[in-house]
DNA sequence: GATTGAAATGTAAGCGCTTACATTGGGGCT
DNA sequence: AGCCCCAATGTAAGCGCTTACATTTCAATC
């Protein structure tokens, strides 16, 4: 009949119902329709009645690439992990996602596999995406990122890490004091000879300041931190088996081994075993993050425990409140706990 | 001076320099600018050169709302995986990411908790931001998903499961058959009395599959599978724990404990060895899906094997291939295989 | 009943791309 | 020289929304 009508049989056919069919149907205008599904309040309840009734006669979703075109926002907060194969980064991710979505927020992951180049190109594909917010993982990067986000205006934080003076707002732990701690616990306990298993130190700030914190105590405590021997190895547990072996074939072998991260304990742990080493009594062994591997490796680990789904959530709502406008962001310190559960005791005197 | 000019002095003010900004610099039309970008060779050497230059000079990026939008297609694959907070999707999801970037894909992720609602609700979401593709877990849904997906025309494909008949295209392991194989081997070792643990089975056909399986050999012994106890408790160590110990409290506990995951197989073990139990002298325990955890357990548990990274890149392969519009789709059944690795053995005579 | 201002709704101009279609400019051919 | 054809490029119409601004509606007031 009218031209309206045959605009809506066209529009029948395509796939999607747009935000035109659903003004047909309720016969009001698009704006309408996009100020009852954004903003219901400034609509009259009779007509938001109609304009639901048809939303859902016609099951109509608006489109999120015309929409986040139209609004230049994308609703979706991104965030890049080395890795999601392993547990680390899992738990925390978790929580991030949790509080992003009550807040009506998607989360959108991508992995950099710990090459800062690959790093580099996901951030800007990210933007280019549109997501409003970013959370990246410690804060090893070159300078000119944090240019480009801040020219972009996008806002970010770092999580995974806490220091004082950081390029971005951060929520995390200090990963220097808390490995300082565990190992001023394994001095108190009367060892001398340590030693180290690290995850590669270039490019990650964490696993840096972690043997640097080790390092610390053990000079503080009047050692030589030089003659520590540190072993890089990649996250797995076979290298931690493997590194574990090599620290224990020299000469004069450490009394304790202390591990970058549980992962890589774990896999000492199990070597430890296969030479046939009780673990505490002839060796000791420390992990750090207290992912679930700790709790059922057996001796269960002794290791530094991170308040992963906390720092998850406190950096999602740091997020939300940025990208809302609302206040500078707060920079934040979890703490870390040395949680004791078997593998660090008094060395067998020698 | 002309109006060129001017144009260009207004986006530089912007944020992010568009197309137009490039087409300007470039001094061609931004369809040329598009071509360049989209398919090079439709475009003399001699522009695209200056194309280039142009984009390098402004640090151009393709909006990708806009472009989505236009093309209607976004290069983006969803998945939807019960939760990300464990290791059991990890390994499949990131080789299921990695095949799909070597093809210029993203993968977008989201968890449905294991809750069917919540699942719809983000396949909803996710078609509705775009996505080309969707990869689910199991073939456990309403139809009506199935409909709106096929009417919507996005190519899906479910994995960790494989049926004969299915509504969509899978590309997984049979359930079933791998737990049958698995308890037919405990059989045979002697065992007559068994118990399970289960994640729940409702919603979940690899849960329910696997119980099937055990259930079908232990009747195809001639044993009676209605007496077998199967506890089904929600995924967690702590979990397989409490019902370790709820089983081992029956009058005549069992001598074979079938675990639906590694996961509660390591709260069993745990709890087994709290217990004073030593396995597999005085109860074997066995696990499915062969995770980092079954290796590092101690002892190190019997488990099935399912070819994660495999299954991932397989999915992944399958999209692609019907986003490009090749072929139908190939169904996939991807082999399992028993891992025995300590915790299955003969039963000590009682 | 006329006036007024706020609330409700409509109009239409973009947002930054892609792409069908139109135009241009050369070779290669007769 | 004239013609044809094709490769290279330009033109401009959308894609499906949001939103500034304009218009209409209507209850409250005098």
């Amino acid at each position: 009949m009218d031209s309206k009508g045959s605009l809506t049989n066209d529009r029948r056919k395509r796939s999607s119902p747009t935000i035109d069919d659903v003004a047909d149907v309720a016969g009001v205008s698009t704006a309408t329709i996009s100020r009852t599904l954004n903003d219901p309040e400034r609509v009259s309840e009779k007509t938001r009645a109609r304009v639901l009734a048809a939303v859902d006669e016609l099951g109509y979703r608006p489109n999120f690439s015309a929409k986040a075109l139209a609004a230049s926002k994308t609703g979706t907060v991104g965030a890049i992990i080395p890795t999601m194969d392993n547990a680390i980064f899992a738990r925390g991710l978790q929580a991030f996602q949790e509080e992003l979505g009550e807040h009506g927020y998607t989360l959108l992951v991508a992995s950099s596999g710990y090459h800062p180049a690959l790093e580099a190109q996901q951030i800007r594909n990210l933007v280019a995406r549109g997501v409003d917010a970013l959370m990246l993982i410690g804060t090893d990067r070159e300078a000119d990122i944090y240019q480009f986000l801040a020219k972009r205006a996008v806002p970010i934080v770092t999580a995974w890490s806490y220091r004082e003076a950081n390029e971005a707002l951060c929520v995390g732990f200090d990963n220097f004091k808390a490995m300082k701690a565990l190992t001023t616990r394994s001095l108190a306990l009367g060892h001398t000879r340590f030693g180290i298993i690290s995850a590669p130190r270039a490019h990650n700030d964490r696993a840096r300041e972690r043997v640097r914190g080790a390092l610390a105590a053990i000079a503080g405590a009047g050692l030589a931190p030089d003659l520590v021997p540190v072993i890089e190895v990649k996250y797995s547990v076979a290298n931690g088996a493997e590194a574990f072996a090599a620290l224990m074939g020299r000469p004069l072998p450490p009394t304790v081994v202390l591990c970058g991260n549980d992962v890589l304990a774990v896999g000492a742990l199990g070597k430890a075993r296969d030479m046939g080493l009780v673990v505490p009594r002839d060796v000791s062994i420390t992990g750090f993050d207290d992912i679930e591997l700790a709790e059922i490796s057996y001796p269960p680990l002794t290791t530094v425990h991170v308040p992963h789904r906390q720092m998850g959530r406190a950096a999602a709502r740091v997020l939300v409140d940025l990208i809302a406008g609302i206040g500078p962001g707060t920079v934040q310190e979890l703490p870390t706990t040395i949680i004791e559960r078997g593998t660090l005791a008094t060395p067998f005197s020698d």
